[in-house]
DNA sequence: GTCTATACTCTGATAGAC
DNA sequence: GTCTATCAGAGTATAGAC
């Protein structure tokens, strides 16, 4: 579910509650969540802060939309790649590419989102249940890949962590200046070649994936 | 440089700096830098909240302080293991295990340090320049694996950042309760089976690793 | 070094006219 | 939905007595 297909061309044409949210979310990524006033929001939007009350009932509740739509589009990509079968070693390929590149295309900036400053916040509680979701339908992928010898069989939490980890790695990166283009399949590679029990097997693993369509 | 070297056994006998420095570092991982007051430290260290300033020009002194010791301390452990030789696949797991095993041990808690909240103040100017310092001494270690076969050939930057992703994300999941003793081990695999250009031969690293004292 | 008292700024949020 | 006006609270930091 690509932001953009929900969203008109060109910014002068967005409404002012997506434009909130755009500018929140790119305010948020270079000053934290606590550093951005609602005033600072307002400034980018090109409205007065008590404006931003006709659109959401309080700050969080922009952080809290902001992490639900990127929680729910990886959940979807997750069962998408799922119910295409192939081998747990495609699937998580084929999820990886297509989770940073949307990432990187997506003109929200999702950086700080799963920053403990902001998933902390006691009114995310609807986000911390899909945050558990998303979890447990990566991890459920890797136990598929263990069990049928084509992941290392480590502990499947820490492989999990380490999956967002680099994901979010990568997000962070292209912020600063990284070959955009390349992030998708270098972090993908780097990934599968840290579980596959015979990382070998990549170009075949990249092979299928592309064929499968990605 | 392990922490407890230069502290008190007891932590009524710390002294007041060290105490603030403690308990500052504490709060910061759970609450974001800007989500902890100055009170809110002073309150957990049993003093008023201006007696902080006896010890602290600023709040963002303390930050500065607690990323200062922790750069200085990885840059010293990349230089020692660098100066004990060894191909550089030994040399990555034995920092790896030694980082992780320190960050798990040390009762100061830097889980949020290298967040952009904390990094991008503009009073923490030193600190980039050590970060820099850090970043450099572990590429050189990647590039120095690349160009004697030991890793895979792919950007340099990109490996050293998920490297660092990895240490910090062992860091967040021992706080998770997470096996701690694990850690350390779990991560020097992971990392080297993503650079290591034959992932088989990881035991033997590992033995080596050992051997050599680590 | 620690305290009390306080200054001053910034912040999130509400009221009510248009 | 946007505005002006405004508030109440929390924040960092300083002054000065002990």
């Amino acid at each position: 579910m690509p932001t953009e297909g929900k969203l008109p061309a060109t910014a002068a044409q967005w409404s002012t509650r997506e434009l909130i949210l755009l500018e929140a979310s790119r305010l948020f990524a270079t000053r934290g969540f606590r550093g951005t006033s609602t005033r600072d929001i307002c400034t980018a939007v090109g409205i007065r802060q008590p404006s931003l009350y006709s659109h959401f009932l309080s700050k969080q509740a922009i952080a809290q939309e902001l992490l639900s739509r990127d929680l729910n589009s990886g959940i979807e990509a997750l069962d998408r790649f799922a119910r295409d079968g192939g081998s747990p070693s495609v699937e998580l390929y084929r999820y990886l590419r297509w989770e940073i590149t949307y990432d990187l295309e997506d003109p929200f900036d999702k950086r700080v989102l799963y920053n403990v400053e902001i998933l902390a916040l006691p009114e995310l509680d609807g986000c911390r249940e899909l945050l558990d979701v998303y979890n447990n339908r990566l991890e459920a992928l890797i136990r598929r890949g263990i069990r049928g010898k084509d992941f290392i069989a480590l502990d499947v939490i820490f492989l999990r962590r380490t999956v967002d980890a680099i994901i979010l790695e990568a997000m962070r990166g292209s912020a600063e200046g990284a070959p955009i283009a390349d992030q998708p399949d270098l972090a993908a590679t780097v990934v599968l070649r840290a579980l596959m029990q015979t990382p070998g097997e990549i170009d075949s693993v990249r092979a299928r994936a592309h064929s499968a369509g990605l």
